[in-house]
DNA sequence: TCACTGATGCTACAATGTTGCATCAGCATC
DNA sequence: GATGCTGATGCAACATTGTAGCATCAGTGA
C-alpha cells in the first residue's frame, strides 16, 4: 500500500493507536489496537467483514463478536463512525472530527465505498418545527472510475 | 387517518394501484395491489415488517417471501424505492419521479422515518474523475419533534 | 507480584433477507 | 365459459449480520 491510499489526515502508526484508545481511559488491547490500524490504514470504510479478513491476515487473533464489540466501542468513544452503506452491513472508519465529515460514493458494481473529502455531508436544511438535526448522511449511488471503464468496454464489444 | 397523513401526490385508490402494476407489464395479484395500496396510504416509507403487519390487518393472506418478492419487483419496476434508513431493515416507499427525489429524517429515538418532501435529495456533487452518479440518498439523523419533547419534559423533571 | 475489573471468546439466538422448487392463479386465446 | 401457458405464490431451508449471556482471560494500578 502505497502513502497515497491512505487517509490523508492521520499518519497511522501503533503509538498512535495506543494513545488513542488509552485517551479514552479503555483497556489497550492488541484486538483494538489491530482495528485502530486497520481502520487508519485504509483508504475507505470497512465492512466488520473486511476489518476481521485484515486481522485474519495479519495473524491476530481474534473473535466475530470481540470485533463488533471493539468497533463499537470505538464508535462510542468517537474515535470511529458507523456509516450505512446502503447494503445491509454497517461501515467503520476513523473519524476525523466533525469538520471532516463527508460524503460517501457507494459503487452498486463493485460494492465499494469511497470517501468523498471534498463533498461535505453536513447541511443545514429547512426541518420541520421541533425537529432537531444530529447529523447528516450523504451517500451516493452510481459506478465508480474502474467500473464505469469496464461497463463501456463491454458494452463496445 | 386524515387526508394530511397521505402522501400528497397521488390520490390513492384500488384502481389506481391496479393501473400501475399492469402498465408495467406485471401480473396484478391481490399481494401486489396491497402492498402498493398500503405504500400509497402511509406518510412515512414503511418496513418489509410494517407492510406484512398492514396485510394482516387487512385480513389479506401472504407470505414473508412473497412480500419481499413484491417489493422488489415495485422498486425494479420503479414504482417503488428502496430507502436504507441507517437501521439494518431496508424501507420502502411510492416513488414519484426522479424530481420528487426527497430527503429523509430518521428518528433516532423512536426509529421513525420521516420524508423531508421540501429538502432534495439531489445534488451535483464534485465527483472524481471517471465516477457515474446515479442517485443521491440523503439521510438526517436526530430526533422528531415527539421524540425531542418528551426528551426536554423528561430532563426538566 | 497481586487483585480488580473490563475485555475477550465461547455458545446460542434474533432479525433480515435469499434460494430452490412445487403449486397456484392471472391472463390471453379459443 | 373452458383451457393452457407462465409468472407469482407459498413453503422449507439456508445465509448474513448483529446481539445477549456468561465464564475466563489479561491490562492496569497498587
Amino acid at each position: 500500500m502505497t502513502a497515497s491510499d491512505k487517509h490523508p489526515d492521520p499518519a497511522p502508526s501503533r503509538s498512535d493507536a495506543r494513545a488513542l484508545i488509552a485517551a479514552c481511559g479503555g483497556r489497550v488491547t492488541r484486538t483494538r489496537i489491530a482495528v485502530v490500524e486497520t481502520l487508519q490504514a485504509s483508504a475507505h470504510p470497512l465492512s466488520h467483514d473486511e476489518v476481521g479478513a485484515a486481522l485474519a491476515a495479519a495473524d491476530i487473533p481474534h473473535d466475530r463478536v470481540t470485533l463488533y464489540r471493539a468497533l463499537d466501542w470505538l464508535v462510542e468513544q468517537g474515535i470511529g463512525r458507523r456509516i450505512a452503506s446502503g447494503e445491509r452491513a454497517w461501515r467503520f472508519e476513523i473519524a476525523h472530527g466533525e469538520e471532516h465529515r463527508h460524503a460517501h460514493f457507494h459503487c452498486e458494481r463493485c460494492g465499494q465505498i469511497v470517501c468523498l473529502d471534498d463533498v461535505p455531508a453536513t447541511t443545514t436544511p429547512p426541518l420541520p418545527a421541533g425537529f432537531e438535526l444530529d447529523r447528516a448522511e450523504l451517500v451516493l449511488h452510481g459506478a465508480c472510475a474502474d467500473c464505469g471503464r469496464r461497463h463501456v468496454q463491454a458494452s463496445k464489444r
